[in-house]
DNA sequence: TACTTTTGTAAGTGATTACTCACAATTAAA
DNA sequence: TTTAATTGTGAGTAATCACTTACAAAAGTA
């Protein structure tokens, strides 16, 4: 990975999550990245492969995220985790994130599977806490989760703070 | 409103909602509605001005789907309506609210505002059966409501009847 | 009927789009 | 040091973009 590969990566990330992808035009990048419109190309072939070279540093950073959810043995501590997995999220990155959410609408991706370790960890926490239906629970903490970060990223007048103590209360945690 | 006004809207709908604003160019939209690109203008100005008249739409149907809850007096059937509301929504408007998500994304559009008189209802209601924090109670559901509605609007696997089942089990509804 | 307004079209406009290509500079390998 | 591969540029490309304009058809009004 050159300097210029990595400027061009930083200028698009933030264009993209500002403007979105399809409003962001490839020489804008450049011009962003003080590169020549021609080296995008060369090193990502086109616009899509910028994009997804952006997307898929995203869907290692959530593994490195969720990894401290699913390593944990205790089951409270599970969901106490989950709940406030928002709060841990560095402002510095907000742009990133911004993007992995936009573009899900802008580009109809899925990102179901990307939650699917997440959903396990949680069924399985309130499986071993006695929970009558688990995978509703954890369902139901994932759309929470994703919820919250949309207000946060969307920057909403929600205060996902008071709202993350709120839900750990009601789950005695 | 003409004929072919209705049909560049109708059109204008359809692509926004598959492919996104800025993924969909004028020409587009005059083709698929079997009129001239220039009548679009002459009717809606602009572009965004195509837009906005779909999107003035989406807020008065919003405001015909919250008048049920909002008007409604029993309080644990205001919640009870607010959890299944995204259950009523007619599949044939799929693409209608699935555009009013996709924007929010696209174009920043804060919807918070929109949806400030259910949240009033909701905490009312939550006020009257002695919960602790209306307001956070209320926010919550909003929450759960938003995230049902994205995951139906989006394919998602989420089953949306079986968690609002299961939501209304824990209102004891 | 005669006149005006509205509705509609077709063929344009310059600007911008994603992308290519010939070639130069830099770096790596021999 | 010569050779080869990689990295980078700048000036192109055809296609498409949102939008305009001159003019015709239709509808409304007198």
């Amino acid at each position: 990975m050159t300097e210029k590969q990595e400027q061009i990566l930083k200028a698009a990330l933030l264009l993209f999550a500002k403007e979105g992808f399809h409003a962001t035009s490839t020489s804008k990048v450049a011009k962003l990245a003080g590169v020549s419109e021609g080296l995008i190309f060369r090193h990502f072939g086109n616009k899509e492969g910028l994009l997804k070279a952006i997307l898929e540093e995203g869907e290692n950073r959530l593994k490195i995220l969720f990894a401290d959810i699913v390593l944990e043995t205790d089951p409270k501590e599970v969901i106490r985790k989950a709940i406030t997995f928002t709060g841990k999220i560095d402002v510095q990155d907000y742009d990133f994130w911004k993007l992995q959410f936009k573009l899900k609408w802008e580009l109809e991706i899925n990102g179901d599977k990307k939650m699917e370790p997440l959903k396990m960890a949680l069924s399985n926490a309130f499986g071993k806490l006695g929970y009558e239906s688990p995978e509703l629970e954890a369902q139901l903490i994932i759309l929470f989760i994703d919820g919250i970060g949309s207000s946060v990223l969307k920057g909403s007048s929600l205060n996902a703070n008071e709202m993350m103590t709120f839900l750990l209360r009601k789950y005695n945690l």
